[in-house]
DNA sequence: GGCATTGCTGACCATACGGTCAAATTTTTT
DNA sequence: AAAAAATTTGACCGTATGGTCAGCAATGCC
């Protein structure tokens, strides 16, 4: 019998589907534009006419595609959530807790470094005090995270991972991995590096793979060929 | 000899001390309205009139106290700046890794949660690409990462800590705490908690600290009497 | 072609923004 | 107590903001 978790219930229930403009149209153009706008200075920070500046358009054709700065930015935030944990999603019980976590990290400092902008975006929206994802967190994420550390509690009983709080677990992989996107400027500027590129990622990747495996109690998995 | 160590001495050299308004004072109020008003919505998000509002004084007072939003925004920033890292300051080689990383942790836990708003302005002025702190941390933020780097390298040579990226090391612990500061909602909300007090703190300080010394190799140190 | 629907944009609007200033008030100095 | 200095504030200014709208251009369809 196929299981379906909570998670994915809630998901195949709460999901509205955002159509995806064709990448290269006019909307999509606009809300890249929009989220590297809101991502640096925030709702209240953030400009049309610099969102319409960065998208090369005049003013008023963002206004007809989105009718308010609101709708805009509601509009980039949906896209942004729906990708936000995919690495983690498929986990179950059965998985290997180390290759599961492994693939959790990467997955969220791949998005850090192809997708900064996304979360900057929901930093501030955090900093903020959630004023447009309340409901989502009491919800929908909430849900995710008990499914979640659901299973990572189940590890634990299995003994195959160490004694640690799962919600926190999760919380410490989210800060440390989207740190490199939040804070980039000051990752490379201490780090004495121009870009954050391959080379960064992976030994960024290798190092917190590494410590949070030990910090799990995990020894580094040997990767069996 | 008293040795003084390189970051003290770029500190001494360094530091023109903002002479501090007195508690109490209207320039005191004014920074901690401003502090909350920046923290959290930015500096081209935040709005002179709130911050009035929030110090309940007239707008034009704020002007006379501090001439520029501008020049108020760096009032705030140069103040948070001071007391960033204050328990990792002294840590030397002879002091115990566990010792020094427990009390640097929990230090800055306690920060994120008495003066959250500090935090979250330090991460809106990093996301916008540190307008204003490119030189801080390409000079003297980098000379003090340098100088705690050098610390734990000495402890991995001494073989009184594991194998780490001693920069990595401090980036995850500032990720890690500060997270409690800039996502407080998120945090609070999916730990299905009302407010980030005491018995909060003590649950995650006690996580991390167990969390982090395990990573870097170490077992959680006995307290001993 | 004809014509309706969709997409686009220059010119404009009411309001809110950071900042100023002269006059009034309080505090300090002599 | 008088003069000087520092502080406070209501009224105001030029500009930038989010948003509108009438009209123009392109596209689709019969």
């Amino acid at each position: 019998m196929k299981i379906i978790s909570a998670s994915r219930i809630i998901q195949m229930v709460n999901k509205t589907y955002p159509e995806l403009p064709a990448p290269g149209s006019i909307k999509a153009r606009i809300l890249v534009a929009a989220k590297a706008e809101f991502a640096q200075y925030g709702f209240e920070g953030a400009r049309m006419q610099r969102v319409a500046d960065r998208a090369e358009l005049p003013k008023p054709n963002i206004h007809y595609h989105f009718k308010s700065k609101q709708q805009l930015y509601l509009a980039v935030l949906e896209r942004i959530i729906e990708s936000w944990n995919l690495a983690f999603d498929q986990v179950s019980q059965e998985s290997d807790p180390a290759e599961a976590l492994e693939a959790f990290i990467r997955q969220k400092l791949r998005q850090a470094q192809q997708d900064p902008g996304a979360s900057r975006l929901f930093a501030n929206e955090m900093i903020q005090g959630a004023p447009n994802l309340k409901h989502y967190l009491n919800t929908s994420m909430r849900a995710w995270v008990q499914d979640r550390a659901l299973v990572i509690k189940q590890w634990m009983l299995a003994g195959t991972i160490g004694d640690v709080d799962p919600e926190r677990l999760i919380f410490l992989i989210w800060s440390a991995t989207q740190h490199y996107a939040d804070f980039q400027v000051q990752a490379l500027s201490l780090l004495n590096r121009a870009e954050f590129d391959d080379p960064v990622l992976t030994e960024t990747a290798d190092f917190l793979v590494a410590f949070i495996l030990r910090g799990c109690g995990l020894a580094p998995r040997d990767r069996p060929s």
